[in-house]
DNA sequence: TCACTAACTGAAAACGTTTTTCAATTAGCA
DNA sequence: TGCTAATTGAAAAACGTTTTCAGTTAGTGA
């Protein structure tokens, strides 16, 4: 189930936040993505919908959205932090293309037995865990493919 | 199994880097040490065994230590990496206190069977994954919860 | 409806990490 | 030993993110 831009606005005013323009518009740009995107992303697509959007303001409405749960942050290996709004209330994973950058998401990660013995044989207590695959999608694996082809035919 | 300084010096010889004085007190600082670190406290490190040893060095050598897969990168939430030398060909994962940032290695993961599926239903080549457990250790929970116990008593 | 106030705003500066640039130095080899 | 491509550190640039601060405003309640 996807929210909708009032819906979330409700959801922060219950939390005692104001609903700024700005804000609005930066919901409503994670509202209607697909994709994950970066703050500087978000920023742009914002500017867009409405000029007076600072990128600061950006960065505190995802800590915001971030502290409720609302959206899910995506830690590449290059440093990029990327944000999508949440559909479901489980937890989720990525696949990511290393090479364009395509994520897919998952739900089941069975990770559960796991944490339980990790819990018991170190005493944490485990409140979270990042789950990662990095490949090549299909459509990279060809590209690759041709490209070491190319290069073997060149040299 | 450990590699020693010298060994790590005959595996960048192997691969064409040249071994100075610079690269060698960098390596020297990952073999002795059982931490995970980051470049600023390698460098610190590295500028006790020899002062003239540059940060961006430190930067260097660790991408060619990665590059040759000999290091592992831990990758915590605050945006912070961390490297160690790796004792073993098996990946490792990592369970990190969020408060102390105290990490503890482990290596079976058992996600051989998710990879396969994932891999079946996606058509991506998966090349490696990252998992990191998040939670309290036994330590930071108690003080959490002495802490807790106090602001209680106050209000 | 209005006036009040705490919350919020953007611009600019500060911040910490990482990368690039470049002229000087040096490891490895013949 | 002398050559050369690789490597070096200092400095500057680049980058994502956070802090600061004076001005603005959403929400509240009279
Ligand atoms: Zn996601
Ligand atoms: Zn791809
Ligand atoms: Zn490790
Ligand atoms: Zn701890």
């Amino acid at each position: 189930m996807r929210l909708t831009t009032d819906k979330l606005a409700d959801i922060l005013r219950e939390h005692n936040y104001k609903v700024t323009p700005q804000r609005r518009v930066v919901v409503d740009v994670l509202v209607h993505s697909n994709e994950h995107m970066t703050p500087s992303t978000i920023y742009e697509k914002a500017r867009q919908k409405h000029p007076r959007v600072g990128l600061v303001t950006v960065y505190r409405t995802l800590d915001i959205l971030s502290g409720l749960g609302l959206i899910c942050e995506l830690h590449t290996l290059d440093n990029n932090h990327s944000y999508l709004m949440r559909e479901t209330d489980k937890p989720h994973h990525h696949l990511i293309c290393s090479e364009c950058g395509k994520v897919i998401d998952f739900t089941d990660c069975g990770l559960g037995a796991l944490e339980k013995r990790l819990s018991l044989e170190t005493g944490f207590e485990i409140e979270e865990h990042l789950l990662e695959f990095h490949g090549l999608c299909c459509h990279c694996q060809t590209i690759t493919a041709k490209r070491e082809k190319n290069e073997k035919t060149a040299t």
